[in-house]
DNA sequence: CGGCTGTACTG
DNA sequence: CAGTAC
DNA sequence: GCCG
């Protein structure tokens, strides 16, 4: 875990080290006279909010987050800049604290401005990270561009809150909640246009530029077009890019948009990379407090609220009845809906504003208008009440046992966990799976996780030195509580791992610790060219007699790196990274990135993939800007 | 109407 | 090959 | 169930 440097460490010129340091007050800092209110929500989390805070008034301005609590409202008559993840977040707040008309000075930013401004040690012109109301279209668009937006492009452009707010109050049909309907349909061809700058040629590797402004944009994955001011023009990025009808440019254009926006959702609070320059440790001195604080305790917090829950937790308990059913397309579906749903910026008001909304059909939309109406889903009520449903879930519960499985059991006559005890009918699988049913379905804590690892990292280096013992799965993510241990294997020489994963798996049953195999994996010594064998198993939880899933794979390191994005998941994001693959000509597993050519109808996939040495490789031949794995909580 | 990530073990 | 899991 |  990086944590902060010293504060004797070298840093870049730009990584003032004063910008990470709360107790240094710099009276004259780049933030001089500039008092600045935050707006939480849109997903960035409080304590990103008040690390900026801490940032901004170290580097001589003052700042206050508008966070729950009685707001002073004379924070907001002082105030010069006002902050917020979108524009729909900033008129939300601001109408609900009643500050019509009260901002009368202040500018309103994008928390991408006071990232670029802390990344660059220098305060940037807002004039691209102004946040502007959906109405203000009309005037200063077009200007195909041409002109380089320069600083004070439009001169209407920085938009004091009061002419905001008034133009607002002035509109006959203005809602207090963010209206998403206009939102998602009318500044779509504005927020989306894939126009021109949208400079993303698929295999070129991002020109590390240093051009802070011009980078500017692409932190949220989109290039705002000449009206270039911010990319949140809708109530938010992220619910217009998930409405399609992203026209302007081509179907490859539009897919590679779409997924960086997915990319740049996550990103969120990072700032963009530079080169290679963050090995040494500049970024964590840029945010040590996210790299300390965040990754960890508050990885799961990371996931942005869910405005929605009160319809998702309806369609989650469809997903999971149709997982219990077998019917994986379905589920699927419902899976993406909430996916969608859950990250919306906005409460949903009526099942309409959904329209056009990827992943979102008629079907789901009227369960929609249902659960907002009524507050129930009348076919759920009836599957969740259906006796035979309910005996199929708990049985697909059961590792080894899938739908199939299930039914078939429960056509046997068998209706609980302890009918099944007796059927010799069971796999051998499932029979394990009975018997520790309760443990597997247990969670552990990151430091029991730690625990397994250090017993296993040490036996597999007495048996093979220099060998590599990664955790991958949830635990690399950083979650906090992690279902199973999934260690990744390889030997950097490429050769010593042949053979390991037997005799570390006799190592480890020998001393006890694996307790019991759910799967076992190709014995022979595969003088062939095997790339990996996969062992699932029970182990013994250190210092207890609990036992919990661990899954131990062995690749070759010709393949490691993509074996580390495969096994680090989620499933979510590898599936999602596997389709915008392929769908831009490759084919991505784990054991590589392969390039495919499509002649005709045919698809020809190259035998030898991509060099792909890290997992940022993986990305960037992909033209993806890296996640971090707990970015990768999809 | 076909695809929806891509791969490996079990029986 | 079908079923299951990662 | 959704999308092209």
């Amino acid at each position: 875990m990086k944590r902060s440097p010293g504060p004797g460490r070298p840093a870049r010129a730009s990584c003032k080290r004063t910008a990470s340091d709360p107790l240094v007050v710099q009276k004259d800092g780049i933030f001089r006279d500039v008092h600045m209110v935050l707006i939480p929500g849109g997903g960035i989390l409080e304590k990103q909010l008040q690390i900026w805070c801490r940032k901004v008034t170290a580097l001589g301005g003052s700042c206050r987050t508008l966070s729950s609590g009685p707001t002073t409202a004379d924070v907001i008559d002082v105030a010069t800049h006002i902050a917020a993840a979108t524009t729909a977040r900033l008129e939300q707040r601001m109408e609900k604290v009643e500050l019509v008309g009260r901002a009368a000075r202040a500018v309103a930013v994008s928390f991408k401005w006071l990232e670029e401004c802390l990344a660059s040690a220098a305060q940037v012109p807002v004039d691209n990270f102004l946040l502007r109301e959906v109405g203000w279209y009309e005037h200063d668009k077009e200007g195909p561009t041409g002109s380089e937006q320069p600083g004070t492009a439009g001169g209407a452009c920085p938009a004091p809150l009061m002419e905001h707010v008034t133009a607002k109050a002035a509109s006959p049909g203005y809602e207090p909640l963010p209206l998403p309907t206009s939102g998602l349909s009318l500044p779509l061809n504005n927020s989306l246009s894939l126009d021109d700058s949208t400079n993303c040629p698929a295999l070129s590797h991002p020109s590390p530029s240093n051009d802070r402004v011009q980078r500017e944009g692409t932190a949220c994955g989109v290039r705002a077009g000449s009206d270039g001011s911010d990319d949140e023009a809708g109530p938010c990025v992220r619910d217009a890019l998930q409405a399609r009808g992203a026209r302007g440019g081509s179907r490859e254009e539009r897919l590679q948009e779409w997924m960086r926006t997915e990319v740049a959702l996550r990103r969120q609070g990072r700032p963009r990379e530079e080169g290679a320059e963050t090995q040494d440790g500049c970024e964590a001195s840029q945010y040590p407090e996210v790299d300390d604080e965040s990754t960890l305790e508050g990885a799961e917090g990371d996931i942005p609220l869910d405005l929605n829950e009160h319809i998702t937790r309806h369609l989650r308990e469809l997903k999971d009845i149709y997982e219990a059913l077998g019917d994986e397309w379905r589920a699927l579906t419902y899976r993406r809906a909430v996916g969608v749903l859950e990250r919306l910026s906005f409460r949903i008001a009526s099942a309409e504003q959904l329209a056009g909304v990827m992943g979102v059909g008629q079907q789901v939309r009227d369960k929609v208008k249902e659960i907002l109406g009524t507050g129930r889903l009348a076919k759920l009520d009836s599957l969740q009440s259906d006796a035979k449903l309910r005996v199929l879930r708990l049985f697909s519960s059961v590792f080894g046992v899938g739908a199939k499985t299930a039914l078939e059991l429960y056509s046997r006559g068998h209706r609980s966990l302890a009918d099944l005890r007796g059927d010799p009918s069971l796999s051998r699988q499932a029979q394990l799976g009975l018997r520790y049913y309760e443990e597997i379905g247990a969670k552990m804590s990151r430091d029991d996780v730690a625990r397994i690892h250090a017993l296993v990292q040490a036996q597999a280096e007495s048996i093979c030195p220099g060998v590599s013992c990664e955790v991958t799965g949830s635990y690399r993510r950083g979650r906090i509580m992690c279902g199973d241990v999934d260690f990744l294997v390889t030997h950097p020489d490429g050769k010593s791992h042949r053979g390991l994963l037997a005799r570390l798996h006799q190592r480890l049953t020998a001393i006890g610790f694996l307790m019991a195999d759910l799967r076992s994996f190709d014995d022979d010594d595969q003088g062939g060219g095997a790339l990996c064998q996969t062992y699932l198993g029970m182990c013994r939880l250190p210092g207890t007699d609990d036992h919990r899933r661990i899954d131990i794979k062995v690749y070759s390191a010709a393949v490691y790196a993509c074996a580390l994005v495969h096994f680090t998941g989620n499933e979510v994001f590898n599936r999602k990274v596997r389709f915008f693959a392929l769908q831009t000509g490759f084919k991505l597993s784990e054991y590589g990135l392969f390039p495919v050519t499509k002649i005709g109808k045919r698809k020809f996939v190259d035998k030898t993939s991509l060099p792909c040495a890290t997992e940022r490789d993986v990305f960037a031949h992909l033209g993806l800007e890296y996640l971090e794995p707990h970015e990768r909580n999809w």
